[in-house]
DNA sequence: TTAGGCTCGGAAAAGCTTTTCCCTTGCCTC
DNA sequence: GAGGCAAGGGAAAAGCTTTTCCGAGCCTAA
């Protein structure tokens, strides 16, 4: 059988389909990619070999001739968090669409780990490289070696001018919450945050004393909490917040950075009688589906598109494996997503 | 400057370094790999060459030679849940301890998109893959047209008995929890899960009736709630198993089929005033970290150990690669994490 | 009838590394 | 001083595909 002349581990290559078709490897190649100029019997001889050896054309050998292996690398940094799946996904399917497949790897923060990896990923000759996700924030740029490969960071930001960042707009995702507060009749609004070495953290309150500012609300710092990222961290604001009892007639509304943080708060405030969205409207961060839609009432909080970030960073490394080249920062606008908890919907 | 002879796209080859260091590409190979036959003062000479000119080996052009990509592909199939990640850490880690990459990709349940994924790793001859993620239960075998490339099923099973598979134990794990309760001095047991069409639903239902009953203790049909993954469903499971409000106390412990359905069952009981663990403990199922440890209490629940699966199908494809067969169903045990939420820490 | 042009298909190089095989050179020993 | 052996290093093929260049027919038109 023809089919076994060359095959090693299975492999048909474009040899054994030239010869199952009685025709050169140059004509194989030319006939199967649609190129040069050749009869439409010898064509169809060829494909008809092709199909039926199972041919399959090494990858390897195509990259290495084109100079371009249709591959990038992502190099994720933290641990893999709940962030990272919805850009992982957007990326994806930005680059699956232009037949660009992606190697994944993690350096879990160690820098020698890291610097291995993207040796690694230039060995492989990938297209280029998207940076995702930090722990340090800023985080220090990627040293590259001159390798001339296009370089990104998504959902993270780096302080050279030279580099480019695909970042949410916190400061506008932000504004869009308190502004939704302000707008149904809120007029005390705290604010409840994760850790400032969080650019995020930083920007979001920002905005939020911009926004009361603008409004001529006071804005007193006493009602920014800025702590952890998680649901206790909410309850334990909440506490310090409304500790006395009295003080709680202070606040009608509550900014939260995350949704865990609102989470908690949400349920700190049950606890003490206080409802939501009636007493205080609460307003979350990240939309994160399965725990704003499983708070009660569910959250009404913002969502950074993350995938949007993703597919946009996929696009953009695309332009850029093209030849674009491509500076600063660049914010991904966030949306509101209204849920119950500040009666929004119902009013 | 010699190191510009042949840059093109800033990429050295080692054609330039053997010009640098004035010895013919072969030796220059040698020296680097420490193969052959050379002179101390010969290799050094190359190497101080490669490392001067930042040589880089091309992975391609060695693959090639090689018959070996040192790469595999995880195809991952329905949208990349909370499960994955761990799984990928897991997989990575056990991966790139080897040298080995890994290309993702997510076929999103729709089955052209996988076997165009699969033809596309095969084409860039990964020299395994690894299926993970499931819709439905099990799922259909891929088709690899006699490729001759091992694949590997994680997290998923598939009927086939030429496949090989890795899963969680899901009868010990369920075993494990409603055995706690036993131990910690419950009778009267009911049961929360998900949807049956998963295989762990029933795996983890034939668990608990198999304790029960080895235990002599009642199992009764009505305190088996079949129904969704999420939170509200817990809630809901609780009002129809404490309705009348007597009917509680047929119930001192409820084990569910995950923390998710787990926290709505510990706040729906809450509201009630049924105390939890005092007069109903609770064991969960994922340890969820991020929920299981925020509910109040946090969580007794049980842990599938996804990364110690996912580092056991990055050794088991490595083995595989190195020409092991292995067929059937493998599962990893899984372990009891405990919280509060069965007073077994307090008592 | 011959020259020019067109069509079809083959040969070979390029892309980069590794490895095998062979040649050269120098040194040692007889 | 000559032969032999070892060590050092070079040439070339292999691995697979693509693409350029070229040649061989054949047809047509002068």
């Amino acid at each position: 059988m023809a089919t076994m002349t060359h095959r090693q581990r299975g492999l048909t290559t474009i040899r054994d389909v030239a010869a199952a078709a009685g025709v050169s490897i140059g004509t194989a190649s030319k006939a199967l990619r649609g190129q040069g100029s050749l009869r439409d019997e010898t064509r169809l001889r060829v494909r008809e070999a092709a199909d039926r050896l199972g041919f399959r054309p090494n990858d390897l050998a195509q990259s290495l001739h084109r100079k371009k292996s249709f591959t990038v690398g992502l190099l994720s940094n933290d641990s893999y968090g709940r962030f990272t799946i919805p850009l992982l996904e957007g990326i994806e399917q930005s680059l699956a669409s232009a037949g660009v497949s992606v190697f994944v790897c993690n350096a879990f923060d160690d820098t020698a780990r890291e610097e291995k990896l993207i040796d690694s990923l230039l060995s492989k000759r990938v297209d280029g490289i998207i940076v995702t996700s930090r722990r340090t924030d800023p985080r220090t740029a990627v040293d590259l070696h001159n390798a001339g490969v296009p370089l990104l960071y998504a959902f993270t930001r780096v302080q050279s001018e030279e580099a480019f960042c695909l970042v949410p707009d916190d400061l506008g995702g932000a504004r869009l919450g308190v502004e939704h507060l302000i707008k149904n009749g809120r007029r005390r609004i705290a604010h409840i945050s994760g850790p400032e070495r969080f650019e995020s953290v930083r920007l979001r309150r920002d905005a939020y004393q911009a926004v009361l500012q603008e409004h001529g609300l006071p804005h007193d710092s006493s009602k920014v909490l800025i702590g952890a990222w998680s649901e206790s961290w909410g309850h334990e604001a909440v506490a310090k917040l409304f500790g006395g009892g009295a003080t709680g007639h202070d606040i009608d509304a509550i900014f939260c950075g995350s949704d865990q943080i609102a989470r908690g708060v949400v349920d700190a405030l049950r606890e003490r009688g206080v409802r939501v969205p009636q007493d205080v409207a609460i307003v979350g961060f990240d939309n994160w589906e399965i725990v704003a839609a499983a708070t009660r009432p569910p959250l009404t909080t913002i969502d950074m598109n993350l995938q949007e970030l993703g597919r946009e960073a996929g696009s953009a490394v695309l332009s850029m494996i093209d030849g674009g080249h491509r500076t600063g920062t660049i914010r991904i606008p966030c949306k509101l997503v209204v849920r119950d908890s500040c009666g929004g919907r119902a009013s």
